[in-house]
DNA sequence: CTAATCACCTGAAGGC
DNA sequence: TGCCTTCAGGTGATTA
């Protein structure tokens, strides 16, 4: 469940926590977690950066670095304490100071890979939805023509990155987009104000700290406040808080979908 | 190009 | 209580 905005502030609260620690060791729990040619990680490498895109963490190391990929349940917890006989444990990186960076995951989809190069992993997403050099053109060529539903473009990365399903489903309530609806058949006016709303709807969330639903933690322990703003999210058979029409849930690419039927009219298609 | 399905995993929730 | 099924959703691979 972390999208863009979790990612943001787990970034955030690691920078000032690991800037310039020296991994001294590196436990792995679950093998499928740590992903690298070698199958270790070389010892005594200093973190010199953090940074995102899309939903990925990256630090680099004095040599490579580190990509972390959350996907469904993952967690980076700080602790100077030892964490090793809690559940969920899956890869402990021992720090220089006494601090211990662990990862918890419960279903182990998530992914720590170490590689030479961020770029490896990277490359193959699409700009990151709150890149400032994403401009208004840049937007619309991205979409361009495509028959897909608007709903599936938005949760392909190598589009645009960073949005998940929750997210989508506030965005395009919020621009009274139809999920279903194909992107050519999209206005240019819609188009734009598409963009403007995944701006408002990731800079709040990140203000609140993140959309705490089941398992999203931030790195301190906390846990964000973003989820009593949700207007459709999880919201099916309940009144529309802008007209009182019922939610209604759908499935887009096997996704549970969430929409308000009167604010989000599904487009005629012309032919 | 687009879409559907499955695989990867576990825990929570609902049905009986 | 308890067993079984379904659902949750990020991504990648495979198939239609």
């Amino acid at each position: 469940m972390p999208e863009l905005p979790e990612v943001e502030v787990i970034v955030r609260e690691l920078k000032p926590e690991l800037i310039g620690e020296i991994i001294c060791g590196c436990e792995i729990l679950w093998e499928r977690t740590f992903v690298s040619e070698r199958g270790t990680l070389p010892l005594n490498l200093i973190i010199h950066s953090i940074s995102r895109k899309g939903k990925y963490i990256v630090m680099t190391l004095s040599k490579g670095a580190l990509v972390v990929h959350l996907r469904m349940t993952g967690q980076l917890l700080i602790s100077y304490s030892d964490l090793l006989d809690q559940e969920h444990v899956r890869l402990i990186f021992r720090l220089s100071s006494g601090k211990n960076l662990y990862f918890f995951d419960s279903r182990k989809f998530g992914r720590i890979y170490f590689v030479k190069n961020p770029e490896e992993i990277i490359s193959k997403i699409g700009i990151d939805a709150l890149d400032p050099s994403l401009s208004e053109s840049k937007f619309f060529e991205l979409l361009g023509k495509r028959q897909i539903r608007i709903k599936s473009f938005l949760l392909d990365q190598r589009f645009l990155s960073g949005l998940g399903n929750i997210y989508i489903d506030e965005c395009l309530f919020k621009a009274g987009i139809h999920p279903e609806t194909k992107v050519n058949f999209i206005t240019r006016r819609k188009r734009k104000k598409l963009l403007s709303v995944i701006n408002e709807v990731l800079v709040g969330a990140i203000q609140n700290m993140g959309t705490t639903i089941s398992d999203y933690k931030t790195t301190g322990g906390g846990f964000g406040t973003n989820q009593k703003y949700l207007t459709v999210y999880d919201r099916e058979n309940m009144p529309c808080l802008v007209c009182h029409d019922n939610v209604r849930k759908i499935r887009v690419n096997g996704r549970g979908t969430h929409f308000c039927p009167t604010c989000q009219p599904q487009v005629k298609e012309i032919r």
